[in-house]
DNA sequence: ATCCTGCTGAGGTCAGACCACTAGTATACT
DNA sequence: AGTATACTAGTGGTCTGACCTCAGCAGGAT
């Protein structure tokens, strides 16, 4: 006896507000940094409850397509791509990852990253990289500054990379490894030495030296884990290896 | 004058349970497919209404950490760490990734993964991986079944490479690689080919013999690429390329 | 001119009723 | 007996509509 039923089946409220967003991003209606609707009234809009509107932004808030601000609206996110702010995280409490193999996972990626930005890059991008640089042996002395300009100058070598999907997953893990140990910021002993070998991986990028900027991006990647003690343990030494789950609910 | 505030502010309520859980699983009081207690109930241990409940929840289920079954409960994720399985889609749109990107990416990975896989590899790697390589010699005439040892056999390689990050990565790609064509199945006269590199890359993985196991991870999947013709266009050929979006909605 | 106050609009939470799906159990038919 | 159908309990999914909280702004008091 059907019920007269009211919906089509199966066809989930918040999927279906997910999958509207998402041709709306596709089709070029929203933009990054645009805003949607009110919620009332875009549900009024979509013909669905606000609760199930709520549900759907949920899900791309959560994945940092949509950022929400409280009494002010919700927007598209505009950053640089990533996989969601907590995600890894909450995906190495359940997994057990530990921050040797999150710093083992930069390392990789980005050698190969400044591979094909070697490959890859253009002038604007050598521009901007030697921009960087030039900043970073400005602010030898504050490590605060240094830091960012660090992280401006590898975001670059990401973008010129060409390869948007590898550059995310480096945005996610490389956030995911400052939010576990925000404190320690690089020993301002290493800065001069590590601004140097900034500055020759540059020059490798714009030679399009792709093997040598390989082998420098995983060397001085290398000594920044080492500063930081996240080498690979030699091996399951049962002694009280403090396995460093890092996702340390610092709570 | 203080109105009695009823609860703390600020303390966004789903991310108050997002923290929650991500404790119990810190904790080891909730693992992989245990489920979680009924909505109306956990609501009320957690003394939240059942909507503010439903929305840490999908926050969660957004990343994969939970698995949420209409008319049967929520569980905790139990498969291969991914990182919510239409996220890569999603965010593809925003940023307008696309196929060759994506297949790129897998392929700078999955060798770095061979690669790692061969340092590290142990026996009982090496057995799955032998049985793989045996069920896809017996799965030569049958393409489906051809693609589930091979899907099986590249998972092995990631959980053998020891860093289950890079191997959720992979699991995140390759799904949406996947999902994005699923029609595509490699044409049959690929098959014995493939399943031979499978083998000999078996046996660089067995011997350590990591640069070479690299090398046939990256011949395989190159093949695999131009098969697909997901080859990184030329360059910006202003004809008619047509850039594959690939997240070509599908609908 | 500056600061305080209150309004407005937007997201956040709540409560409770009702719908929809799954799985197990009881019942009826062959 | 055996199998198929119907019922039912349990659990997630959606709706409604009221109220709370926050951020920004306009207008008035100082």
């Amino acid at each position: 006896m059907s019920r007269g039923k009211q919906n089509e089946p199966g066809t989930h409220r918040a999927m279906q507000v997910v999958n509207h967003i998402r041709s709306l991003i596709e089709n070029g209606t929203l933009q990054p940094g645009d805003k949607i609707p009110p919620e009332r009234e875009f549900a009024r809009t979509l013909k669905i409850s606000r609760a199930s509107l709520r549900t759907g932004i949920g899900y791309l808030a959560a994945m940092g397509i949509m950022k929400v601000r409280h009494g002010v609206g919700t927007f598209v996110a505009d950053g640089p791509a990533q996989f969601g702010k907590t995600s890894l995280s909450l995906i190495g409490a359940l997994h057990g990852f530990q921050s040797w193999q999150m710093f083992e996972a930069r390392i990789i990626l980005e050698s190969n990253l400044a591979t094909l930005a070697a490959e890859r890059g253009k002038e604007e991008h050598h521009a901007a990289l030697a921009e960087e640089v030039a900043e970073m042996f400005a602010a030898l002395s504050s490590p605060s500054d240094y830091l960012i300009h660090d992280l401006a100058f590898h975001r670059i070598v990401s973008q010129a990379s060409g390869n948007p999907i590898l550059a995310a997953v480096i945005e996610t893990i490389t956030s995911a490894l400052y939010d576990s140990r925000r404190k320690t910021v690089e020993r301002s002993i290493d800065i001069h030495q590590s601004a140097e070998m900034h500055r020759k991986l540059y020059h490798a990028i714009r030679a399009h030296k792709s093997k040598e900027a390989h082998d420098l991006m995983e060397q001085h990647l290398q000594l920044a884990q080492a500063a930081q003690g996240l080498e690979r343990p030699a091996d399951r030494k049962p002694g009280e290896a403090k396995s460093e789950s890092i996702f340390t609910k610092g709570v």
